[in-house]
DNA sequence: TTTGACTGCGCAACCGATTGTGCAAAAGCG
DNA sequence: CGCTTTTGCACAATCGGTTGCGCAGTCAAA
């Protein structure tokens, strides 16, 4: 029950603390045959070293705070692992906060997470998020952070994402080069980055080809399903309706697609369906929307673990990175 | 950048280390000036407590290890939710680990747990574990341990699940009251106690109805895709194929289903498929499996981690608790 | 005025490790 | 054989807190 320490070796071998510390260690004044012995007892007596106690001493817990919005989000769940592999093999253990896209709620991890006394943080940011304190404050202590995915370019943090306004080029030159030219965008808030880096894509594909922008095509929407509804109620309403939508992400076009199917509407004929995410699930679906933009979460999230080790192996020479991940565009038909 | 300390603040004010401990507690013994010029100090250098020392001083982390098989899969992404979010109230944070349904990751997850010492375990076993000295090890070490869903009732931890023969009874009685007599199962490999109880819930169900067990309609599988196509293929080459099968879970019935489907046979009208999961992106599916059970895994979660903190609180005297979380049969169309 | 309780605070041990330093004994050297 | 170096180990400080205990000083009751 009680742990054995180092104490109950020193005593049991009649010697000192710090041998058994120095001989568990290989440390070399210490004698060969006191160490076999202080490593035997402690094979024996299947001593493990207390690790809040070297924490507390080396000032590093090995613990890595990690917030993203949702778990349930394949993309964050793929993420994950992608920095739980990594975490693990280097060593450290990965503590889960999730924000629900709510700015208390990250605040409230974040500082959570510092008060613990972590070691580096990873963080997507939520949706909700209007305002940077909590990250400065951890900028302020100096704990290492890293952004992925959802970042934040003007914080000196390095970041890891996809670049979303090139993905979102290709991904309605796609449509374009299909001959379609009344397209549609079905955004997220504009108060996300992600969003207006969607709609520059959506506007600089549209002018590369020439197609005059029509702003009744565009909708924001929260990214709940209520204001997707709602929103590709009023572009399926319009004169003249989109042939087709580029979403927001592969759930928000499934939710149009819903709505677009219940008006008669047949998918990927009458009208196509192109979206960031590119889901594994859609595989199941007989019609799946048109393409999808793959972002490779599970590498971003492993490359934002990797840069999170070297910031935090040497935090002095702190280089801020920006890795770009490269997105492909999957065509699903 | 360097932290302040107790030291610092008693060093600015003159007093001792103890004096300014107990005034940020407030203890009764310290006077109303000393203890107001403490906390007002406190404040304005924002002083906040090493969690490492207080942790090493209360020998307890306040952090909680959970081992899940697979982050992606959406039942244990909500089941950590609702795990979370019952830790996150109660102050403790969540560590998290996959198994991968690997033996060794299993064990590995939980020897690096306990190293890093957590003050409880909640486990989700993965399918590849044979062995349970992993957990024998850590109810040895005294370290609270709660098991959901994929649980090992011969071991003295508490454990929140759902009753899988009920469940998989009513789910074949589905299928039997719908006049459907030849029913398969697919199911997991029979070294996971959850397949052996949804043979159990499929054989009382066919018993109870009067159908004669035929074996040849029941295949196991590793849960693995390629492993589920093989035996569907099996079942469809039989001279009397199944009118419906009931699978594992939801993928395993997707899988199935696909084959089906280049087949030429049509969902719930030529085969009718039932499983665990009730996955929530089938809505989005033309023709979903026909009925699945829904295993509420938040609240699972969420049940575990309640017990878990029990324990926690009072480790001495510990009743082992078996909560069965009722599960519910979707019918999707 | 004496006694006893109470108030306000500091000393020091403690949690379980790591690590700088000092001191013997053994070994190496001329 | 005497002197230096090396070897082998223990002492004690330290990480940053918590907490039992003791000791003055204050104040009221006897």
């Amino acid at each position: 029950m009680s742990q054995i320490t180092m104490k109950e070796l020193a005593k049991r071998l009649g010697t000192s603390v710090s041998t058994v510390s120095r001989a568990l260690q290989n440390h070399p004044r210490i004698g060969l045959k006191m160490r076999e012995d202080v490593i035997a007892l402690a094979k024996e007596l299947n001593y493990s070293p207390n690790t809040t106690a070297i924490n507390l001493k080396k000032q590093s817990t090995k613990n890595v705070g990690v917030v993203v919005p949702w778990l349930t989000e394949q993309f964050f769940s793929m993420a994950i692992t992608g920095i739980e592999d990594i975490l693990f093999e280097k060593g450290y253990r990965v503590v889960l906060q999730q924000s629900r896209d709510d700015f208390e709620r990250e605040e409230q991890a974040i500082q959570a997470l510092m008060k613990h006394g972590v070691d580096g943080i990873i963080v997507s940011m939520g949706s909700g998020t209007y305002n940077h304190r909590h990250f400065l404050e951890v900028n302020r202590k100096g704990i290492p952070l890293v952004f992925f995915d959802r970042v934040v370019k003007s914080l000196p943090n390095s970041c890891v994402y996809t670049d979303i306004t090139q993905a979102s080029f290709e991904a309605v030159e796609l449509l374009l080069n299909k001959g379609l030219t009344k397209i549609a965008l079905l955004n997220g808030p504009n108060t996300m980055q992600s969003s207006n880096e969607r709609l520059m894509g959506y506007v600089n594909a549209l002018k590369l080809h020439n197609i005059e922008l029509n702003p009744i095509y565009i909708k924001t929407t929260d990214l709940g399903f209520e204001d997707t509804f709602k929103k590709t109620h009023e572009l399926l309403d319009l004169a003249v309706p989109p042939q087709a939508i580029f979403a927001f992400h592969d759930y928000m076009s499934l939710d149009a697609m819903q709505i677009a199917k219940e008006r008669g509407l047949i998918i990927n004929q009458d009208i196509f369906f192109v979206s960031f995410s590119n889901l594994s699930f859609c595989k199941y679906l007989e019609k799946p929307p048109f393409a999808s933009i793959e972002q490779f979460p599970y590498e971003m999230g492993a490359k934002a673990a990797n840069l999170l080790v070297e910031v935090m192996k040497k935090p002095d020479d702190y280089v801020r990175e920006e890795v770009i991940i490269r997105s492909k565009l999957i065509v699903r038909i």
